[in-house]
DNA sequence: GAGTAGTATCGACATCTGTCAATATCAGAG
DNA sequence: CTCTGATATTGACAGATGTCGATACTACTC
């Protein structure tokens, strides 16, 4: 089975200034992929927590009390800032940490400027 | 029936650094609702078309056309828009302007900041 | 007044989304 | 290798959301 190349930059083909001129639909719907994983009451909490962590940094376990959901649920919602670029994931032994990608939070402001 | 006062500026006591310091549930829900009416391609593409109109406004019937989607849906979507404070709303005769506000544009910019 | 054009609301429907319990996977300890 | 604790995935479900057709409302014209 082939191995997929790394395309992690291809995330950002976007965001700043975006709104200046008329979308298409095409680049409206990428755009609101980033919009909708940082539109949710417990993702916002979850970012909140992390940036305010040392490091920029935080465990499951340390994330799962705090906003009082399930694991899973919490595991989820990590998933999707995860996949948006938000986040970073590295397991330490049994714990996974998730660190805050400081840049992608600021693609996301870029929209409005 | 008494008349309501105007409370336009109590949408605003929120935003600029929200995620600096972990959020309250409460916090996190008021600003994703805000979130949430920027997190859909159709309103993301008003609200550059409006952005790019003379003015920063534009009408119903103007929008309807651009976005391929049937009036009832189009005024829906500006509903949301004008609910979250990004937009205002005026009648001119028969037709329904709205106009972008800038500042709740920034609101949103500065949630990342 | 009646007619007409633009806009808003309503009701219905399919899809998406957040949540959990159950289960699977992963990594260290013994 | 087995056990145990931490995390991820799956399946199911209720509630939210985007869309449309039908209809109601609004304002101008005649």
């Amino acid at each position: 089975m082939p191995r997929l190349l790394p395309v992690v930059d291809s995330i950002s083909a976007c965001c700043a200034g975006a709104l200046a001129s008329p979308l298409s639909r095409n680049d409206a719907d990428e755009l609101a992929v980033l919009l909708k994983a940082v539109a949710d009451p417990v993702r916002l909490q979850l970012l909140s927590i992390i940036r305010g962590a040392e490091g920029n940094e935080a465990c499951v376990c340390d994330l799962t009390d705090v906003v009082a959901l399930s694991q899973p649920t919490v595991s989820h919602h990590l998933k999707v800032l995860t996949d948006a670029g938000l986040l970073t994931r590295e397991r330490r032994g049994s714990w996974a940490w998730f660190t805050l990608v400081p840049a992608r939070l600021a693609d996301v402001a870029s929209i409005f400027d």
